[in-house]
DNA sequence: GTTACTTTCTTTACATGTATAAAAACTCGC
DNA sequence: GCGAGTTTTTATACATGTAAAGAAAGTAAC
């Protein structure tokens, strides 16, 4: 019985401010100014009540982020039609989580977290466990090969969007050209061959046949 | 001729000290008691100067972090023997360069640097792509490769480490645990049948299987 | 009511990276 | 030697995340 003889009031002083009031406070200011303008003191002023106050519905600022994409994976992480094919699965899963990441940059400081086991994106983890089990793996191989789809999925966000950040507040030569520039070709010859198209080649998108790549290697070896 | 007639001194005031010496006491702090303690207060006081005198030497103190990753990757990475075979030869130069990072875990935060090019590390981006081409792949397919390798040894240092980091600073229940704990089965009977499992195979370190599968995939594609 | 206890909120304070402006220390042309 | 120009160093200041202490606002037992 949940016992109704008690009523049963919370203790202690009510609160002013709720976990998801801060949550969609922080995200109206992302939306609207980017994550940069994001500070505790900015959203405490935002919803009325002071810094501090913050941390007793978030853990810190990293906790906030990562409740923030959450909330952007519940709303924007629709479940596609995946394939019957458990291989194209695999595929079409990974690349879906993958394109809901890559729109939202920010996230970067966030995905670093162990796995993405945002609550939205459990279904497409699902989806990759079992398409990669469908496909012949035993269950222990799968989650490993989840996981190695995993970290070449963060991989590719983080390193893309921080070169991307990097090259936007700050103009000056890439410490890659430096390097290039005075290259041995004798030393490196391959690199030296290279050296004039490295830049547009690493500039292409190639994230979908790396994908593919890996699935096929993982399904060879299972 | 490199004008011996004119001993030509530097111009303007001349430094007290030297983006060297930078670099090599903050590696002494480093060493010693762990990147967490390296603040630029802390390392100006330590040299003998102030905080803002090191700026004139180090753009800020990402690049710093960079400088110290070259200078580890400079005395610890050293040119292993390869096997002739191009196939293995891109595996055990990818796995050399991971261990070397892996056994440096405070360089995360410079890890998402765009590519690995420390000068030092050029030796390996060299065997890679190059015994990719061995393996028949176009230069253009085989930098992708190289890319597409990065992006997972990256992804996987940067996931694992992190993970690591958080957990060794808080011992309260993971959001991974969590999520587990009240897993639908009937919506998720992968994870579900798995969920006992995940620790201890996410555990595990499978970045060797991962790095082959991966690179059997990519010359199947080619 | 009064006291004890609990939870939330506020105040104050600190460490950190770094921007900005000014001072200091030098060379060069005269 | 002197002013102009250049580079490095110093002083000061600010924004940020967050720790620590305690005040505020409620319930429960008496």
């Amino acid at each position: 019985m949940p016992q109704p003889s008690a009523p049963r009031k919370t203790l202690g002083r009510p609160p002013r401010i709720s976990r998801e009031e801060v949550v969609t406070t922080a995200r109206r200011i992302v939306d609207a100014e980017g994550v940069d303008r994001l500070t505790m003191r900015r959203l405490a002023t935002e919803i009325g009540s002071t810094p501090m106050a913050l941390y007793h519905h978030v853990r810190n600022k990293e906790e906030l982020l990562v409740l923030l994409l959450d909330d952007y994976a519940a709303r924007t992480l629709h479940r596609p039609e995946l394939p019957a094919q458990p291989r194209e699965r695999v595929v079409v899963a990974a690349a879906a989580i993958h394109e809901a990441l890559a729109a939202c940059p920010w996230i970067v400081e966030v995905l670093t977290a162990d796995d993405l086991m945002s609550t939205s994106a459990l279904w497409f983890v699902e989806q990759i466990v079992d398409g990669l089990v469908g496909c012949g793996l035993t269950p222990e191989r799968a989650v490993h090969g989840y996981r190695t789809i995993w970290y070449y999925t963060a991989g590719e966000i983080v390193v893309r969007t921080t070169a991307a950040r990097r090259r936007t507040d700050d103009d000056r030569p890439t410490y890659r050209e430096r390097v290039f520039a005075d290259l041995d070709p004798s030393e490196f010859p391959r690199l030296a061959q290279l050296a004039a198209h490295w830049a547009p080649l690493t500039a292409e998108n190639t994230y979908l046949d790396g994908l593919r790549a890996l699935v096929e290697g993982l399904l060879a070896a299972g």
